[in-house]
DNA sequence: ACAAAAGTGTTAAATTTACACCCATGA
DNA sequence: TCATGGGTGTAAATTTAACACTTTTGT
């Protein structure tokens, strides 16, 4: 395991950034202006600088991108990817992020990447190829994960603004599993499941109806039982 | 994104191999033979080659530690881990891969790390630095993996051999979750999950008390509703 | 008044849990 | 015969699922 001549590698951290935007489970991509994969739709990512971590890495990539420093939202390290010739130019390896962000007022408020802007996942992930690189592959492992970890953790409040109502939760939910779920039910599940929500005691009529009482999201991370995705 | 001049990293796969030996929850490795940390325990893992991929990287680095092709068992990716100085005498980023095997009639075939050997994992994880780099938080991202993955999928049965009985699943659940599990409603479960377990037709008596059904791994990977650690 | 969304009540079905009990073998 | 683990039955407690119904707003 010691010596001293190692194959260099080039190390990059690409982000798998989703969030929910007028009811569609959507992705930030940026259009790539050089070669290779020039004009094509791409995640966003960049090389690691010498003495980063990789968790600054990210948060880096992601202030950058999208202007937001994550109090909201969440980010945790998906996977990493490094297989030869994934990148024509040399060998790279790539450790991909995920993360789960509230819609944000203004799109982006980064510089870096002018181009960037989310797009409905169902898309991308619908036909191979529409992203460059590998980074298809990367979206759905960074999808599944997510609607994997909704139902077992109460990370879908990452998708939500700092206070939210039930519906609004329920909502995200939806959009992301792409099924409906009971309101009946679901409200009595998320406000019966101690530590998953935080009453704030205001409540809001956005939305039409019945005001809705205003939570912010509890201290609980896993749920038990879980949340069942029929 | 492009450019030429990126910073060098070298990167390296480190293995985390569990497995369940008469009862204890166990994980191979070895004794360090050079600086740093010689003399020290440490995973087992080394250099990726220039134009190898990940997974065949770390299976490279299974075969030559245990000499185990996984025909049996299970190896996927578990995490990378990148901090500037995790290794003293150079930037290394390492992607971690989780193997979980049978009990193996030999210990280690292999012929690379000569004083490899299965530790039981909660003395390891008890106390913080008994292994070399930052391979504690390593082994202890594997095992909560590990146990969280028996929940919800069928892997226990990676800790199995090819043929087994209820009874032997079980005790893998109570090594890897530390729990007791009530023999008779953990044999319905298991058996009434449909694609858990494929029947043998063969029956079997070691372990003493009347003949268990032998049982190999069925096609479900997913179980639902999980299992409960209870 | 009506539509729309919030929230509560209620009941049948399904699941979990605890444990009584029988089965098939070796010593 | 007894000890040991394998395996089935069953009933109470809990949880889910479906949906009727009431509440509170905007239009």
């Amino acid at each position: 395991m010691a010596g001293s001549d190692h194959p260099p590698f080039a190390v990059t951290v690409d982000l798998v950034l989703l969030t929910v935007r007028s009811g569609r489970f959507a992705v930030l991509v940026v259009e790539r202006g050089e070669q290779p994969f020039r004009g094509r739709l791409a995640l966003p990512g960049g090389f690691i600088r010498p003495d980063e971590d990789l968790p600054d890495a990210a948060l880096r990539e992601l202030r950058e991108e999208t202007g937001l420093a994550p109090s909201l939202g969440h980010l945790e390290q998906l996977a990493s990817y490094g297989a030869p010739g994934r990148d024509p130019r040399q060998r790279v390896v790539s450790v991909a992020y995920l993360g789960l962000m509230p819609d944000l007022p203004e799109p982006v408020a980064g510089s870096d990447a002018a181009a960037s802007r989310f797009v409905p996942v169902d898309a991308l992930l619908r036909e191979a190829g529409s992203l460059a690189f590998d980074h298809g592959a990367i979206l759905a492992d960074g999808v599944e994960r997510a609607r994997a970890k909704l139902e077992y953790t109460s990370l879908a409040t990452a998708f939500c603004p700092s206070e939210f109502t039930v519906g609004e939760l329920r909502a995200v939910y939806e959009a992301v599993w792409g099924v409906e779920l009971d309101p009946r039910n679901f409200h009595r599940k998320v406000t019966g499941t101690p530590g998953f929500l935080a009453p704030t005691g205001a409540s809001t009529t956005r939305g039409g109806g019945r005001p809705a009482q205003l939570y912010r999201r509890g201290s609980t991370s896993a749920l038990m039982p879980p949340l069942l995705r029929t």
